[in-house]
RNA sequence: GGGGGCGUAGCUCAGUCGGAUAGAGCAUCAGCCUUCUAAGCUGAGGGUCACAGGUUCGAUUCCUGUCGCCCCUACCA
């Protein structure tokens, strides 16, 4: 509703500076600083100032007087320099919500892909991982809120590096025969990925003190590539195996996937080799004959790197910085099957992949998963997307602009132009933490604002215990508040209470603000944390459910409640400061679109918890004698409530039964 | 060396396109439970928006420089 006045509003004034000045200008509105300056307020005559070299004050004065009639808005004021306040109709607004006039749905035609998660299938996912699924899946519930089409792929590095060492592992160190691995999967003793965890740390070691052992490494690489033998079976059965361990992970935060496009597929089916000939074709990459890259075939650095671009005056040889997209052994790295992939995902490739169901999400949702041979049931159709965000930690965004240029090298420009990289700072540990877990830290380290986490030494905090440690802080709480409830339902409401407070907490930080992670503060509460919003959603339901308990049945709102009722009530600057908050839901998901900050949603969802923890504390709904305001507050309860839980569930955050 | 990011309250962070008296949470202190659950509410203290210039009617925001911290700059991803 709110979202629909901005628009509204926003359009107006466009038409009278198209007609009155002749211009073309994008007006936004802005929340006035404080609510005594009304609902909205518009800043446009600043800017036209300058152009027009006229008084502010004087062009708000005359866009203003040229606005007439809006519906919903009850007044517009000139203020200060030259703001234009615009005061809602309190009565008609508050009306309007109460017939849910549904907002309108957006773009259903064109498909947005989003690819998150894309952790190596080599051992347990870490907190570092978890902010990076819980950003993706967040701006997936965002888009979708808001009418989008979205498919949720998750890349499978089941051919890189990563895997190979952990294969390494059990191959050369431990000696283990597939049959034996196979047998660790399916073990009930130890988790697979935690031993997974252990034995990449113990092959990184050890690669350090024999270098010579890095041949390993190549040896299985290969193997891999070539897609036979021993080690190639044990790389299937390692990713295989891991992938489902970080599927159920990620769905213990409610974090589903559509399609898992694997490495494998990308070389099998020759994604790589078309999109190479590609490259070659139109010179996007050369084949090295001197220095350091010698042998390779490698992107120049002025393709990606604008600087380099700008300055031809450096002599002829000095692409040391070109990126080797296939090394001198013939094997291609990382980002040349990116690349591909990236064409793939835009349907620019002409090829495509098999598939089949790798599995059905308890809700009946289905994933699947690239096949290299045609499968009998059919599938549905993925990629093709007109627009693509791939969520990637900063520090890779070198690698991204290197994908990116290559489409552009290709011709790609519509599509190198809708290539985001939705990227996000890294999660390190606060040096406290570190301290707990009983990491040894130097004394220049222990100063420090944070430490980074490194999988190759192993050092970090796993997902799942993070998340067992969230539910055990929860449930002593919950046994606490409620020891005559069943046990089982307390564990559930645990649950919620725990994920609500990690995607809350992975979520309250912008993207580019590096999380210094404390076991301390992520176990927290109170304060502004999922649960504090959870909570003030409950508290909201307790009304309701209170309220019918006691023998009331809740009134037809949109018969019982008019207009001029809702102006009196709402008259009251506080409830109309709840309401209003309550109404800016949909607007809050649009601007955060906008933005690309799911932050923006969690801070949003913050406020309006607030704003109604104030409004609980403030008014007793039920006891509320005059039958007529009783009536208001029951409805803006519950529209609070109902507003409450739409956004919490953008953020996939539940809300619990009682808490 | 080159590229990118950051510096706002004791701590962790927000801060819309340059606009009205710079905001939250935590921590500290002082209050509030016979009520729809106190995982809550109210209040107080706490700021040279790193520093110095510049542009502007107006700068935390844009530009330049300085200082400090971080990331990237692999034939790993």
């Amino acid at each position: 509703m709110f979202q629909d006045i901005e628009e509204k509003l926003a359009s107006a004034i466009e038409e009278q500076l198209a007609s009155k000045f002749d211009l073309k200008l994008k007006v936004s509105l802005e929340q006035p600083k404080q609510s005594s300056f009304g609902e909205l307020a518009i800043p446009v005559a600043f800017q036209l100032a300058r152009q027009l070299k006229r008084p502010p004050r004087q062009i708000a004065e005359e866009l203003a007087k040229g606005l007439g009639e809006v519906q919903g808005v009850a007044s517009l004021e000139i203020a200060g320099n030259g703001y234009i306040n615009v005061r809602l109709d309190r009565g008609v607004y508050a009306e309007s919500l109460v017939r849910q006039a549904a907002g309108p749905g957006r773009d259903v035609t064109t498909k947005i892909v989003v690819e998150h998660t894309n952790i190596n299938p080599n051992k347990a996912a870490h907190i570092g991982h978890l902010r990076n699924a819980v950003l993706g899946d967040t701006f997936v519930r965002m888009l979708r809120k808001r009418g989008r089409l979205v498919e949720v792929q998750n890349y499978i590095d089941n051919t890189g590096v990563q895997v190979a060492d952990v294969v390494v592992g059990f191959h050369y160190l431990e000696k283990k025969p597939p049959a034996e691995v196979q047998a660790l999967v399916e073990g009930q003793n130890t988790r697979f990925d935690y031993l997974c965890w252990d034995l990449y740390a113990r092959i990184s070691g050890y690669y350090k003190e024999h270098p010579e052992s890095l041949k390993w490494r190549a040896n299985t690489l290969h193997a891999i590539e070539a897609g036979e033998g021993e080690l190639a079976e044990l790389a299937h059965l390692v990713a295989d195996a891991i992938v489902g361990a970080h599927l159920n992970t990620m769905f213990r935060l409610g974090i589903e996937y559509d399609v898992l496009p694997r490495e494998s597929e990308i070389l099998h089916l020759n994604f790589w080799s078309t999109a190479f000939e590609l490259l070659k074709e139109r010179q996007a990459i050369y084949f090295e004959e001197q220095g350091k890259n010698r042998g390779c075939w490698v992107m120049p650095s002025s393709a990606f790197r604008e600087s380099e671009a700008a300055d031809p005056s450096d002599e002829e040889g000095s692409d040391e910085d070109s990126k080797v997209i296939v090394r001198s052994n013939g094997t291609v790295t990382y980002v040349g099957k990116d690349i591909a992939y990236q064409l793939w995902k835009f349907g620019l490739l002409g090829k495509d992949f098999h598939y089949r169901r790798w599995s059905t999400y308890r809700d009946g949702h289905e994933v699947w998963v690239t096949t290299s041979q045609p499968m009998d049931e059919p599938s549905p159709h993925f990629g093709g997307a007109a627009k693509v965000f791939n969520v990637i930690d900063s520090r890779q965004s070198y690698l991204q602009d290197v994908v990116v240029a290559g489409l552009r090298a290709l011709g790609f420009n519509e599509q190198a132009d809708a290539s985001v990289h939705f990227s996000y700072e890294m999660v390190a540990l606060s040096p406290r933490t570190c301290v707990e877990m009983g990491i040894a830290l130097s004394e220049e380290d222990k100063r420090r604002p944070y430490v980074e986490v490194s999988g190759r030494k192993g050092l970090g905090v796993k997902a799942d215990d993070l998340i067992d440690k969230l539910i055990e802080t929860a449930l002593a709480e919950v046994e606490d508040r409620h020891p005559e409830a069943d046990a089982r339902e307390r564990r559930r409401v645990a649950e919620q209470i725990a994920v609500g407070a990690l995607r809350y907490f992975m979520l309250k930080f912008t993207r580019n603000s590096v999380i210094a992670f404390d076991f301390h503060e992520a176990l927290s509460f109170e304060g502004e944390t999922g649960p504090y919003v959870q909570y003030a959603a409950v508290r909201a339901g307790n009304i309701l459910r209170k309220y019918e308990e006691r023998g009331a049945k809740l009134p037809r709102f949109e018969e019982v409640l008019h207009a001029e009722l809702l102006k009196r009530c709402f008259e009251t600057e506080g409830l109309w400061q709840v309401l209003l908050m309550a109404s800016k839901a949909d607007s809050a998901v649009e601007r955060a679109i906008a933005s690309g900050e799911p932050a923006h949603v969690a801070k949003y969802a913050f406020q309006l918890a607030q704003s109604f923890n104030n409004f609980y504390h403030e008014h007793s709904v039920i006891a509320e004698e005059d039958p007529a305001r009783r009536t208001v507050l029951l409805w803006l309860t519950q529209y609070v409530r109902d507003q409450l839980l739409a956004t919490l569930n953008v953020l996939g955050i539940d809300q619990p039964q009682y808490m």
